[in-house]
RNA sequence: GGCUACGUAGCUCAGCUGGUUAGAGCACGGCACUCAUAAUGCCGGGGUCCCCUGUUCAAAUCAGGGCGUAGCCA
């Protein structure tokens, strides 16, 4: 078997570093998720690369309005998607930037190997220019009236009103939005990659098997219509790379921003991340696999211009490039006055990443077909699937187990039957996966839910439970019950791998992996029930919603953090807002309740604490605290904290913590903060 | 404007290469049960399959046209 374990390289679109991940990015990162969760399920060796695209002219402006380097900006963006996408139970192995010096190394390789192989030329354009700002301008810094209707302020690609597209320099009264000067038009020397020259591998590679056949069809319209050569090259002042042999000239963003999923892979290898080497992956000969995710508003870089650079420069082309369509939210675009724009910061503030993974899966198809979030919707299915269904299966027939058998499963199965149809559908469902039909997946996983229900229904321990000399059968009926549970959560851990965690520990076992929905867990001891999900609450999705209308269009939070992030360069005297924070400042603090289950010393940390929390619906959590001096471990245990949620993660030579828990005071007057003892593990505290 | 998709019960969606009375989940109504996070089981009501015109013995399924929605046009 391991010799035939497969290779595979998969990537989500990179996030552009001007703003916070929202609900839309989930849905690639946790579409994505789930496909490499599978794989490593399966037991394939499956690598998970992102990373923040940083570069092009919006960066670069954006930084220079809120008076910082555009490095500062990216790389404070860069933590903040990564911690989100961290709380959403995102599993990459490396999440890098195209601002890093690999990224630079592979754009100016595969540059150079074109330009030797004959596919970069140069040639004068004609472009308008700010005078005022000293720079050209792209085509959405530009607005004036429509040549063909006369509409006013329209941008200069196309008409909004009557649909027209045009060139730049065709709009009437044409101005800078930088500035409001008045363009002048300049020619300059860009550089193009010569895209015709590939037509015919173009024909070839998008017709074979890479692409899904409505992305093929519509790839097919640009290649009958004929390519034309792509310009790569855009004159400074920009933020990216500088093009060998050149002064003031840089890569278009768009042309190192797939390099960086080579350049993530190459980081991840040379950090020692990965059992791989970057030819293993890369190289012509190459029998890995390499997947893209991406939406299908970009289809079009990553299957012409991405694997037309690939294949011209020498390295292997993407095995497949899986599409997905938009994400709706109540069947509309997401708007902002609406609240349904919706950050991926402001949901995880409210909800369980988990009901947002599930829902999406139910939802999601091998298609561009748009995916809507329908809010009542979500709050039904998630409720009725996971909690009324699934969970309810094994808190049904838990309680049978500990109650007359000390907590121990039956040996045999009673219905070998019914048993092997459940271990079976795992050969249906496989493909579906593969194939990235979740939806289809989670219907036939939630037909099998019905079926356990059913199954205990008919045999009702309960009252089998009142019959004197029937205990057995009892145990028999739950303990086929519990063992269904166990096949649901197999095919479910690719979804929801948190949940699936918290019944290994229920039930006792080690990480359940694909081939284990096929074996039979018998003659166990079990540990007792605890929830394992808690229904959503309409309330909190209502919440969720009036925040994401208060919040400020999300430049503000960047401002603020990207200005701390360089201490001393903040250009305004804003000391005394620094002082005064905003309700917005404070909800971004995830403050929880959260129960002690677990308190002890850390051998060579004299300071130290580890502390195991029982932290309701987020799970449990490790956090090392600075409280050993005030606190003996022993007396800990059980008793209720407050624990910062949502604090980055943090590596410590002893382990990572996951979070903090607040305390009063320091040295050796320590006092940990309390909530009054009804409180339950997982509430939030404001 | 051109192109690619989509338009099926109140809601979210299945229905592959055309073939008996069009399906599921949720919601709704009735009954049962009370082990389970007011969860579960059984039964039931509910659809001119966007519209028109064709092809065919037969169309939700194919073709043409229209309307609506989303996106792409480097």
């Amino acid at each position: 078997m391991a010799a035939s374990r497969r290779i595979i390289y998969v990537t989500s679109a990179l996030p552009y570093a001007n703003g916070d991940l929202h609900i839309g990015h989930l849905l690639e990162q946790i579409q994505t998720d789930i496909w490499v969760r599978y794989q490593r399920l399966r037991g394939e060796l499956c690598l998970y690369g992102c990373a923040d695209d940083g570069h092009g002219s919006p960066m670069m402006l954006k930084a220079e309005q809120l008076g910082v380097t555009p490095e500062a900006l990216i790389a404070d963006m860069k933590e903040r998607h990564e911690r989100d996408s961290q709380d959403f139970l995102i599993s990459h192995d490396v999440y890098h930037t195209t601002h890093s010096d690999e990224n630079r190394h592979y754009a100016e390789t595969i540059f150079e190997r074109l330009s030797a192989a004959g596919y970069i030329y140069t040639e004068r354009v004609e472009q308008l220019f700010d005078p005022e700002k000293k720079m050209f301008l792209a085509d959405r810094f530009l607005k004036g009236n429509c040549p063909r209707c006369g509409a006013d302020d329209q941008y200069g690609d196309n008409c909004e009103k009557c649909g027209a597209t045009y060139e730049a320099n065709e709009l009437v009264n044409p101005r800078s939005i930088l500035s409001g000067a008045t363009p002048e038009l300049r020619t300059s020397t860009h550089y193009f990659f010569d895209l015709p020259k590939l037509q015919g591998f173009l024909e070839q590679w998008t017709t074979s098997g890479t692409l899904q056949n409505e992305v093929a069809n519509k790839i097919r319209e640009w290649l009958t219509a004929g390519l034309q050569a792509w310009d790569i090259s855009r004159d400074a002042p920009y933020f990216g790379f500088l093009i060998p042999g050149t002064e003031d000239k840089y890569f278009y963003v768009w042309l190192d921003a797939p390099i960086g999923y080579m350049a993530a892979l190459e980081h991840l290898v040379a950090k020692g991340g990965a059992p791989v080497t970057f030819e293993q992956i890369w190289a012509p000969d190459s029998t890995a696999e390499v997947h893209h995710f991406i939406g299908k508003d970009i289809v079009n870089f990553h299957t012409l211009f991405w694997p037309a650079m690939l294949h011209a420069a020498g390295y292997r082309t993407p095995t497949k490039v899986h599409t997905h369509g938009f994400l709706t939210v109540d069947g509309t675009k997401m708007s902002k006055t609406r609240g349904t724009f919706i950050n991926a910061r402001t949901y995880l503030n409210h909800l369980d990443p988990e009901y947002l993974r599930y829902y999406f899966a139910a939802k999601l198809g091998p298609t561009t077909d748009d995916i809507d979030l329908s809010l009542d919707d979500f709050v039904a299915r998630v409720n009725s699937d996971l909690v009324g269904k699934v969970v309810n299966i094994a808190s049904r027939c838990a309680g049978f187990i500990h109650k007359g058998h000390d907590g121990m499963l039956a040996a045999d199965c009673a219905d070998t039957e019914l048993w092997q149809a459940f271990a079976d559908t795992g050969e249906r469902l496989a493909p579906l996966f593969e194939s990235g039909e979740f939806n289809k997946a989670v219907r036939e996983i939630m037909a099998l839910a019905d079926r356990a229900n059913q199954y205990i229904d008919t045999h009702k321990p309960w009252a089998l439970a009142k019959e004197p000399g029937r205990e057995a059968e009892v145990q028999a009926v739950c303990t086929l019950g519990l063992n269904l549970f166990r096949v649901l959560m197999v095919y479910l851990k690719p979804i929801l791998p948190r949940m699936a965690q918290q019944a290994e520990a229920f039930l006792r076992v080690e990480p359940l992996q694909w081939s284990d929905a096929a074996s039979w867990l018998g003659g166990h001891a079990i540990a007792p029930f605890a929830a394992l999900k808690q229904r959503v609450d309409p309330k909190a999705v209502a919440a969720m919603i009036e925040a994401g209308k208060a919040q400020e269009p999300a430049k503000e939070p960047v401002k603020e953090a990207a200005t701390a992030a360089i201490p001393g360069q903040s250009p305004l005297p804003r000391e005394d807002e620094a002082a005064v924070i905003g309700i917005d400042d404070f909800t971004k603090v995830d403050l929880r309740v959260a129960r002690v289950i677990e308190a002890s010393r850390v051998d060579g940390a004299d300071k130290l604490l580890q502390l195991r929390l029982d932290v309701g619906e987020l799970g449990e959590r490790t956090v090392f605290s600075g409280i050993r001096s005030a606190y003996e471990p022993e007396a800990l245990t059980g008793r209720l904290v407050v624990l910062v949620a949502n604090l980055a993660p943090r590596k410590m030579r002893f382990g990572t913590s996951e979070g903090m828990v607040l305390a009063a005071g320091e040295g050796k007057d320590i006092f940990l903060v309390a909530p009054d003892p009804d409180a339950q593990p997982g509430m939030p505290v404001r």
